[in-house]
DNA sequence: ATCTGGGTAAACACAATATGAAGAAATCGT
DNA sequence: ACGATTTCTTCATATTGTGTTTACCCAGAT
């Protein structure tokens, strides 16, 4: 699967140049202008990689970046902070507020290209994390892949995690199949209506029967 | 609260340019630089107002527009079109996909500024009147299908969830037969004459008898 | 008394899911 | 590159909950 960057920046220019830089590399680019809607568009897509610049109206990267790790579904993202260069005190106070590197700009691609590499390998790696967010004896860490249920963890297949994911990110709320098909399978892919039945069934084997409740005629829900 | 605007361009010095014009104007703006980043934001920020640029690489205006169009949290937005003047076709072709207006680009900020208050006068008349507050205890939330009744949350039938759903959209009002009818069943399906009472029936059983009121010979309101 | 319009419980029909199995399609190990 | 294994999807059939109708009730108006 593609790596997703999310980049935050408000100079449209600096998005355009990294941005192309890293989708030639292969990334999954998603941009921003400013920090509001970084935060809105890193919930939705749930990158692997902030980019945040620091200096930015309104809403500055330190304070996006302390937003993005009280998110529960985001505080284990790797967030790199971009600024000009000599504000030296940034770099201080951006890995304070919880960044995991510091880039100047202006930069070079090939530098930044190998600094972007570098922190998606080091996420990579099964970071520890026990990560106790758990909702109906289930808890999800997303970067590890991994469920734990009742103490349990277990690996489940792409597709299953990944519906799970779906479903658990919001417990009690219906998703339509609708819904469940674009989050999961894609917008342009086109499987059968049973295909998501049969997957429930498999996570209601292997988590309990009554985690997921059917509305019929609208779609599925987590929980309650 | 600040009205939301998203703003889906290919080039990012439009963006930066409208974007800027709109954050003095003091709207709180989201901005994408492609359309499938413009859909998925819509769905994330529920925004007033979109203004979708026609011309973009890999999906256009046009298909931004159905798709939002189709989409039923979002079918309701305003959606304004950007272009290039002169493709007058586009105007045609971007009303009929259900655009609410046109815009010639490029087009100097004062113009969209009154375009944009007007648009989204328009809008605050008709509807837009999302989330969660609550009405003679009842409130709803369409985006998880779920009503919270006395601070339960409970999950409806659909039919029994679109019946409510419409009663309570305006409390007081009484709808009629007919009415309901078109609107939760549609004009085309026959049902007999009992069908909608015995869905009245359900819900008084399930949210208190006197919430509905019968109003002989017109129809049901919701509440007083 | 009769008529009109709605209330209600129970029966019914059917579209929507559940489910097992089996056929594709990835993925893995060698 | 190959078969072995797992995962994903489709299919056919059973099952179920919802939506609808039915049949009969009651109340108020005529």
């Amino acid at each position: 699967m593609k790596k997703k960057v999310l980049l935050v920046d408000d100079e449209p220019d600096i998005l355009e140049l990294i941005g192309y830089n890293l989708q030639m590399e292969g990334y999954e680019v998603h941009t921003a202008l400013n920090g509001q809607a970084g935060i809105d568009l890193a919930r939705e897509v749930n990158p692997d990689l902030i980019i945040l610049d620091v200096m930015m109206p309104e809403m500055d990267g330190m304070e996006v970046c302390s937003i993005i790790r009280a998110d529960d579904n985001l505080k284990d993202t790797t967030i790199a902070f971009l600024t000009a260069r000599n504000e030296d005190y940034s770099q201080v106070a951006g890995l304070e507020a919880g960044g995991d590197d510091y880039i100047a700009k202006p930069v070079k691609p090939k530098v930044l290209m190998s600094r972007v590499k570098a922190l998606l390998r080091r996420s990579n790696r099964t970071e520890s994390k026990p990560h106790q967010n758990e909702r109906f004896g289930v808890s999800i860490d997303r970067k590890r892949f991994s469920v734990i249920y009742n103490g349990q963890e277990l690996t489940l297949p792409k597709k299953e995690f990944e519906l799970l994911n779906l479903l658990w990110s919001e417990p009690g709320r219906v998703f339509t199949r609708e819904n469940i098909l674009s989050e999961v399978w894609g917008n342009d892919v086109v499987v059968g209506d049973r295909t998501i039945d049969v997957h429930i069934r498999k996570l209601r084997s292997k988590l309990g029967e009554d985690l997921f409740v059917t509305v019929k005629g609208v779609g599925y829900k987590f929980g309650s």
